[in-house]
DNA sequence: TATGAATGAGGATTCATTCAT
DNA sequence: CATGAATGAATCCTCATTCAT
């Protein structure tokens, strides 16, 4: 009742996560310390106990929130009912898309596992596999329907995924390719992986064509 | 006092090079302490100072050992002058076959990159984008040989060594499939990814060849 | 707002003492602190604030309003022109029947004047002072009217009241003992320690027999 | 084998013992922080945890010495066969011949128990209890052999030990009364206490005998 | 009055590193 | 080479207290 209703408060969390969730991708969740993130906030490392009990409470919100609405949007996007092709396409792409602005959180999410207290890492690795159950559930369909022919799916489904995770770490929205076209590049990719071949409608004219000054996405 | 001169210190140093590499991978460059690193490797913290003069020097050391073997290792099994597919084949067969193994230096080497001081960083992201280069270079002389019908190789080797080295973050030498059955799987893939038909003698007789090439407006 | 004007605040302010005599009791002042106190009171610690300026204030509260209380009492316990058996028999009994129920406050009061700042200690201490006062004073007019033959009055009253306030240490009242029987015991035994001979007065029949099944009083 | 066997570390050792009594005994375990025992032994606070593992460490390292010192000393200075009256004589010069110089030590021992974790608690009250227990098994011998005309011997052993400890809290050595003058009048009064006559060579003619054995209702 | 957020100092403990032995 | 002790700074977190609401 006093003060306006939480205002304040749920600014500095939300600032809290978010210079966590930039620090923690930068140096590593064992690499920064609350002192560190304190001064991103602007604010006396003792405020950060009024909103996240511990540094790893700050570490567990940032996995469950970006899992969560991971599975929350991808259980939106994915089509039950459609041909096995059309779910993976539906799910390269979604996945590329949801990921590419969302670069730290992805990083942290896939890197920091090994940070979690037992607790937490059952509760988060979980929800990880829940996500590549998706993936895999679509390949069991498509090889099960002979219209995939790959010889194991959990095992495609761990390297498609850790392929389309990896554009992450080089990709940069101000460089060479746009996000369009490296959706593009990894949907066809993708879908030879599986022993498609790449559908042409999904390749528009526009993007196909990149702009080939600089020699590659690396950062390095 | 008295002891074979030098033997002992080799001895400590290759220690704790070895305690570093696992606990490294295991917990993250600054999630471990020397003190750690001395406890593990049955010694004082102090004694750590005898090898090493720093804790980044152990990184180090170990990021630069573990690439030049991996580029020696590659030169020597990747033959210059054979057509892009033989290439790609030996590159992809070489990639697997040197990091199961060695799955913890692989890891350390990707991930602890963000924890080197600059001039180190430059040092060894150089020798990992020699490594990079090769693949880009394959693909590439592929592509231009219109044998690989690729929009980008530079995006598609980050592509392939993605999916190849995630490999390290499951595979347990204990686990379902054996290091060969796996190496099948991803050599298989690889080949696909790249648009080409899988190699005949790898892949099962039940996998339907897929027809990537005519159907394939890259390149144009 | 609109509430029964101050009630609340009295109430709260009361819980605070309760819950700050408890928690100093149990794990001393310097362990305790203002958020503990909130926490058991069940309110934030600021609300504290409006009720006491500091913590110290708190402990200054309880213990003056204990020695108060203490010697508000005993002045009205004790015959102040009886004879010198008679004021010490007043004395034990009032002390022993005085504290027994007040074991936190006693312990407090006793353990804590070394937490006072300067000002706050002088205070108390000559409050305490009064009450061995009262004591001394009985033992030097029952010394000077060759009642007790003892050595030195105040050292006997230290020791009186050192034995006494030892009671509240162990006693449980829920333990093998009732109070009236310990009241018994222990005034028995400052009779002799000054000299005198038990009075059997004293001794009610009905206290005089300790349930014996266990074998002592101590925690432990 | 290297520095000169453990000098140094031994005598900073010995020396955070000191310091910590010292500053136990003056402000409570809680209250005294491991800057302040640093500082007062003149190192830096990291120092400390050569020698101790934790702050809780250094106070059982203090018990555990006091305790099992009194123990030690305690079986030394007790005749095991002589006559209840002569072992409690002995008793009670040894306990205030062995505190009046360690009056911070006991101090600490008596009432930091409860800043000990319950493991600790329990090894080191047990101790406690073994030397309380000694004056028990005199007292319920002599009361037994009828000699001590007591209610209860564990209620007056309580009584005794809290009378002479209460000794530390008063007593200072540059004080109006002698360590050995102080010893007689507590020897004398832990007679009466429990039903004896004073030693004639302890006490001062004028002591009116009292007689307290006929008078006495105990152990009906 | 009570809240929730903040401060600035300080809590115990650990850190990488040094160095006499 | 290794040890054990030390440093000085940093670790996470808690403290008493303040104050706008």
């Amino acid at each position: 009742m006093a003060r306006t209703a939480g205002s304040v408060g749920q600014e500095t969390a939300a600032a809290v996560r978010e210079a966590a969730r930039r620090l923690f991708a930068e140096s590593g969740y064992a690499a920064v310390s609350m002192r560190a993130i304190a001064a991103e906030v602007g604010v006396q490392p003792g405020a950060l106990y009024n909103h996240f009990p511990t540094k790893q409470a700050i570490l567990v919100d940032l996995l469950r929130a970006h899992l969560c609405d991971l599975l929350e949007r991808a259980a939106a996007a994915l089509p039950a009912d459609a041909p096995p092709e059309e779910r993976l396409r539906a799910f390269t792409r979604f996945h590329i898309r949801h990921h590419l602005p969302r670069a730290e959180a992805v990083f942290v999410s896939y890197m920091e596992l090994r940070a979690l207290e037992p607790e937490n890492f059952k509760e988060i690795s979980s929800l990880r596999r829940r996500y590549e159950l998706l993936l895999i559930d679509i390949l069991r369909d498509g090889q099960a329907a002979g219209r995939f022919p790959i010889r194991d799916p959990a095992v495609t489904a761990m390297a498609v995924i850790a392929m389309l995770t990896g554009v992450t770490t080089w990709y940069r929205a101000d460089g060479r390719l746009s996000g369009a076209a490296v959706e593009d590049i990894y949907a066809e990719m993708v879908e030879r992986c599986v022993g498609l071949a790449p559908n042409a409608g999904d390749s528009p004219s526009k993007s196909a064509a990149p702009r080939p000054k600089e020699s590659d996405p690396c950062r390095s």
